[in-house]
DNA sequence: TGAATTCAAACAAACGTTTAATTTTGCCCC
DNA sequence: GGGGCAAAATTAAACGTTTGTTTGAATTCA
């Protein structure tokens, strides 16, 4: 699907209010005037508010998968350094489309049947298909224990950084790091869970 | 605060709607619908919809600090065994209480200035500082590492939690558990998350 | 000139809350 | 014990807003 200037303006405003607000919590008006944008504008170009959630789902989704294969065929890692690698590029998407990953732990929490509920499905079960071969990797190599539950595995990583979202304040008020700027606390941030759930997977994983 | 049998029967309604579609997401109409009660009670108990929000917090709240304290007086146990007592402490709460930390998650992502927001700031930093004292226990007594960063293996177990939560029905698809009764699965999916983290949380403590 | 875009205005529906009338309840005094 | 009565509880209806969406005319662009 390819979108004009004028959709994607409104596609992003609506990924940061629904981020922020939630779907429910954000009207369309909001996001108009947001977009700069009249408000008819917005049924002229999706249709309806909830088709336009998928296109911002659809959109910000679409480049997500492909790290994964490019480390399942790079010959010059050892399997822990592929994770490793992983961890750090889920940690640098998870920080720059923090928005967008709020939208996902809501949607997440929802559960009702709605359209992207099913899309979400989706997309974990081939996360879940890519890191099976990864992890793979590891254990016919031999430095990875032979019995490893990947989906509890996946669910830990997902889980720490999706706490990492929503305490970034609670982090930096118990640490006493409120005179970073935003961009130092962030990069502090990313730093120690970096390392943290690299030293976490390797105790999941290694022998 | 004391409640009546309505208002408990109101504040039950409220809590299992707000978690399953949200606060904004979910109206006065259906919460006096699920309730059995005319829409013009709500406004009459709580004031309003924000205020009925503020009595689900806080009722379901009251208990949720006490078990620590316990644990901390108690000499018969280890310091990891403390832990550990304290990890299936929160497990089976988050379980027996899923709807409610639901609305929690939701409220975290929120993140808007509310009045619950502040409630929830205040109730991690007294569960922080609990549980620093609980390693602090084991430190003292040398069989934890010296350096533990306690905010960070605390968000790293309700972290886990929380994905526990979003993730159930994930989870027994890719396992292929869909045979199991709602509560067998429950309680399968609470053994594993015990051992998993009772696991990790040996490698984070331990010297 | 004809199609695509933009706009202010209007639409019905749903929202949280209030009103004013009615019923139920609890309690005092005869 | 039972009538009287004020307070509490409950109700249907209506309140004014805000919601998502549509309309039809105006404007822009090719």
């Amino acid at each position: 699907m390819e979108y004009n200037q004028k959709q994607l303006t409104i596609i992003n405003a609506a990924e940061a209010l629904f981020a922020e607000q939630g779907f429910v919590g954000t009207s369309v008006r909001d996001i108009a005037q947001k977009a700069d944008v009249n408000i008819a504008m917005i049924s002229y170009y999706f249709g309806s508010k909830e088709k336009l959630m998928e296109a911002v789902f659809q959109l910000k989704s679409e480049k997500i998968k492909l790290k994964v294969d490019s480390l399942l065929a790079d010959d010059s890692l050892f399997p822990i350094q592929k994770v490793h690698a992983l961890i750090d590029d889920y940690l640098a998407r998870f920080c720059k489309h923090q928005i967008f990953h709020r939208i996902i732990l809501r949607e997440k929490l929802a559960e009702n049947e709605t359209s992207i509920g099913t899309l979400l499905m989706e997309m974990r079960l081939k996360n879940l298909e890519a890191i099976t071969k990864l992890i793979q990797q590891g254990q016919e190599e031999g430095s990875f224990k032979a019995s490893i539950d990947i989906p509890l595995a996946m669910l830990t990583m997902v889980g720490v950084l999706n706490q990492m979202l929503t305490s970034i304040p609670f982090y930096q008020k118990v640490h006493h790091l409120e005179h970073l700027t935003e961009d130092e606390l962030s990069g502090h941030v990313q730093q120690v869970f970096s390392d943290h759930l690299k030293n976490l997977f390797n105790k999941i994983l290694l022998k």
